[in-house]
DNA sequence: CTTTGGCACTCAAAGAGAAGGAGTGCTAAG
DNA sequence: CTTAGCACTCCTTCTCTTTGAGTGCCAAAG
């Protein structure tokens, strides 16, 4: 049955959300009206909150509890009822103000925005580490550290160095290594890596390749240093917030739930659902589909450097979030991280 | 007065402390005669632990409850009737399959062994990261991404790889940089970077520096590039270890743990404390300075490379923690990681 | 002089009512 | 459609009691 549901119901489902969010108990129909701008008595505000119960959008703990949001509640009020507001200027000062160092690398400012998002927000700050193939070749170096081992630093558009040590069969001269940097760096500069690696992998098969030694080797170590073994990396700040939250009271619930923090890669997932969404995402529980992670919501937005999507931020905390401020705090900082990266490898 | 214990007071602290560390729950007279080892009634046990008590080995948390092992005591278990064994190969073996993986980089060496104290250990890993003014100069290089910012990837001896972003005043033609890089090179290679530092700074006030431009710059760059801003970093792996151990059921105290060790900087000063010492080292309780930590014990021992101590690293955990099977294990662990070191870099 | 059994005593933990109260659903009147 | 009234539910809190583990001390045995 289609889910109808008056103006009314939606106030006061709006109001009760609110309540919850701000006293994390469950909902009685007399506190509603004691809130200003329900102008219903006690037993008008029950008949409603029966049909929104009826509807899915509460449920009662016990018979003489008030009422606390189902997910479908939470899922309503974020998609239909939020009207999000622009932050003013002092709000998005003191955002600012915590990126004010400057020479931070993108990894340092990464994880500055994390601790700052969770500092803001008072939830777990969530930052996702672009991923090697979605970035810009910009520049290649190999430091030869020993025969047969080379260090290969490699550097993105958007500022992320990687270093990564490769094993070598054949010793290499100083000069072939000069020229085999800079024959890479001609020739890959803005490609993407993914683009690098078909690249390379078409120019092994042609035949110059096989006749120029410099050149195979050239590739050989050029695609063992590109080689993305990192299967995404987030960047957790503040999960000692979670220990505040009076729904995780229960130690083991906790547990699972830092464990899976620990673990990472439900984070990575979740996260990078969020890399082709525009705006800003929501994930409420069991829409995480880990069951660890089941009371536990996601708001997250995608940040990007001067060409396309880098990665994925965000904040991590009960279902019960005040998405009304968090949102824009997500948002902002998504968008100010973009332009700093941009800005910054000018 | 000086502490007089009998031997067989030394015999019932050890299994008084033994019980306590396996069941976290305060030892009685009637358990510990139970217990193999000990030929003597309850009410003798009840004698001697009274004593023990009197000596501020012991304390009970009430008139009708067994005894707990005050820091005094497990201090004296630590120092004087621990003996600590041997681990047998298939232990070591067991450890050692951890780091079969080649190739990696120090710093992921470095989590690895954090993780692995950790999941061995079944308390938090702890590994701090070597301090740069610490280690040895390897190799310097430069990397030009736009006129005005060079990359400074900076290798050491044991080979921990830095990173660092600098900004110049001047544009920097390829083939000076390539002067500069291959002067450092030549210059520091095999000093400690504090006397990098020292050698920049006497080489900078000669007037040979003052006339030569180049020099300069090299200075300049290379002691920009060597600033260490960073006051210690460890890596914690394992923080959900500690929502195991009953002692921190308590939702508050476990907060101030958990933030304190996203702070690090307590972690740091532990660890430091270890630095000069040879072996194991234990912190228990309130030796840590930190009332935050006061219920927590570490147990740590250095790592080094070829040319001297480069860091610690050791597991944390509440004072009830299995010393005999860990202290080992941190021992085993950090010589391990030595030998690894050594053997990555030849 | 040490060891041990006996015994009274203490005190936390666990359980059982009992009282209190917040909140509901329903009904009937406005 | 709204609202006051009322019986009902059932969680929470409190107190009181019971239970039992463990102690300390004493006197007797080794």
């Amino acid at each position: 049955m289609a889910a109808k549901l008056t103006d009314r119901g939606q106030k006061i489902l709006e109001a009760i959300i609110e309540e919850y969010i701000a006293t994390a108990q469950p909902v009685g129909s007399k506190a509603l009206t004691q809130n200003q701008g329900i102008k219903l008595s006690p037993a008008s505000v029950r008949n409603v909150m029966a049909e929104l119960e009826e509807l899915g959008y509460l449920v009662s703990p016990h018979t003489s509890a008030g009422r606390i949001p189902t997910e479908k509640g939470y899922r309503f009020y974020v998609d239909t009822i939020l009207r999000v507001s622009e932050m003013d200027r002092s709000q998005k000062d003191q955002i600012e103000l915590h990126y004010r160092q400057q020479g931070l690398q993108m990894t340092d400012m990464l994880r500055e925005a994390s601790r700052t998002l969770s500092s803001i927000s008072h939830y777990t700050g969530l930052v996702m580490i672009p991923r090697l193939k979605a970035t810009i070749f910009r520049h290649i170096e190999f430091v030869k550290l020993s025969p047969r081992l080379i260090l290969a630093v490699f550097v993105t558009q958007s500022g992320l160095v990687q270093n990564k040590l490769v094993e070598v069969d054949e010793d290499l001269s100083p000069r072939e290594l000069e020229k085999i940097t800079n024959y890479l760096n001609q020739t890959m500069t803005g490609l993407s890596i993914q683009d690098v690696r078909t690249r390379i992998i078409t120019e092994m098969a042609q035949e110059k390749a096989l006749y120029d030694q410099l050149m195979r080797r050239a590739f050989t170590l050029s695609s063992a240093a590109l080689v993305d073994e990192s299967n995404g990396d987030v960047i957790i700040e503040g999960t000692s917030r979670f220990l505040e939250q009076p729904e995780f009271s229960d130690l083991d619930c906790m547990k699972r739930i830092v464990q899976t923090f620990e673990q990472k890669s439900a984070l990575v997932e979740l996260l990078d659902r969020g890399l082709e969404t525009k705006g800003v995402q929501v994930i409420i529980g069991s829409e995480t589909e880990h069951t660890e992670l089941s009371d536990c919501s996601l708001i997250s937005a995608a940040y990007s450097g001067k060409r396309g999507t880098l990665g994925t931020l965000g904040v991590i905390g009960p279902n019960r979030m005040p998405y009304a401020t968090i949102i824009p705090i997500v948002d902002y900082t998504a968008s100010l991280i973009s332009r700093l990266l941009d800005k910054d490898n000018d």
